[in-house]
DNA sequence: TGCAAAATGAAAATGGTTGTCAAAGTCGAC
DNA sequence: GTCGACTTTGACAACCATTTTCATTTTGCA
C-alpha cells in the first residue's frame, strides 16, 4: 500500500525547493489530508532510500527533501533566500572528487556538493534585516 | 579569558578527524579537565565563528568540528570508517561552482563540498558487519 | 469471509543543542 | 589590597526534530 507515500511524493513535487518533513506534514494537513507526522517521516525516508527524492541537511540540522526530476546523480543550486532549486550536473566535479580521493589512497569515493546563492529575483528585492 | 576556549581548541588539534561536541566534552573530562558541556558548545561555536575550526554535519545531524591547519578555504576528504581527514584544495571546484551559479543568474555564491571514502589502512582491514 | 502481516498514528522517549540564571572569576579603579 | 561592574562558567531545564512504541486499522490473499 503506497497511497500515503504517493501523497507525500506528490506534495513534494508541487514544491520548488527543499521542504522539511514538518513542512510537508503541515502542508498536507492544510490541504485536508488525514496523515500522521510519523507516516510522513516514514514515507520520506522510504522515498529517499529508493532514490526518489533527494535529501540534504540545512545548517540547523533539519533534513529537507525534494522530488528531483532526474534519477541521475546531480547536484543542487539552491537560493538561500527563497529556496528555489535548480538541478545541475557537474562532470568536472565528479572527476575531481574521484581523482582527489584516489590520489590519497581512498577507495569507494562518494561526495556531497551543494551550491548556494541568491537567485536573480531575490537579489532584486530588498535584503531582509 | 580564553583558557577554556584554548583548551577546547587544543583537544581538537590532537584529533585526526572531525569530533562532535559531545566527544570533545567526554575526552576533556577523561583527561581531568573541569569543564561543562555548555562551555564546550560555546567554545566550539566561537571557534567556528572565528574561522579557527571547520564544522560539518554528519548524516545523523550531529555537528562535528575539526581544527584545520590552514585558514584558507579548503575541503575535506574524510574516511568514512575511521574518520581520518585530509585537507584538500580544489580550485577547479571553486570555479565550477561560481560558473554554474552565475549561469543561472545566482549571486553571492557559496558552496559545500565534502568527499568521503575509505582510506588505505581501513580498506585493508575486514569490513564491519 | 477470515486472518496474519503490514501500515498507521498518537503519544512518549530520545538526544543533540540551546537557553536560563545564579555562582564564580576577571580586571580596572581607587 | 579591596570593591564593584562586567564577563565567563556550568548545572539544569527547555527545545525541537526525529524515532520508538504499541495498540488499532487496513490490506493482501487464501
Amino acid at each position: 500500500m503506497t497511497t500515503r507515500r504517493d501523497a507525500v511524493h506528490d506534495t513534494l513535487r508541487q514544491s520548488e525547493g527543499f521542504r522539511s518533513a514538518q513542512d510537508v506534514y503541515a502542508e498536507m494537513r492544510q490541504h485536508g489530508a488525514k496523515i500522521g507526522l510519523t507516516t510522513v517521516y516514514r514515507a520520506l525516508q522510504a522515498l529517499a532510500d529508493g532514490g526518489h527524492v533527494d535529501v540534504l541537511r540545512t545548517d540547523d540540522g533539519e533534513s529537507v527533501y525534494r522530488a528531483c526530476e532526474t534519477g541521475e546523480h546531480h547536484h543542487h543550486l539552491v537560493c538561500r533566500r527563497c529556496g528555489r532549486t535548480v538541478e545541475v550536473a557537474g562532470p568536472a566535479v565528479e572527476r575531481w572528487a574521484e581523482t582527489v580521493g584516489t590520489e590519497h589512497g581512498f577507495t569507494e569515493i562518494t561526495h556531497t556538493v551543494e551550491v548556494f546563492g541568491t537567485c536573480s529575483s531575490c537579489s532584486r528585492t530588498p535584503r531582509p534585516a
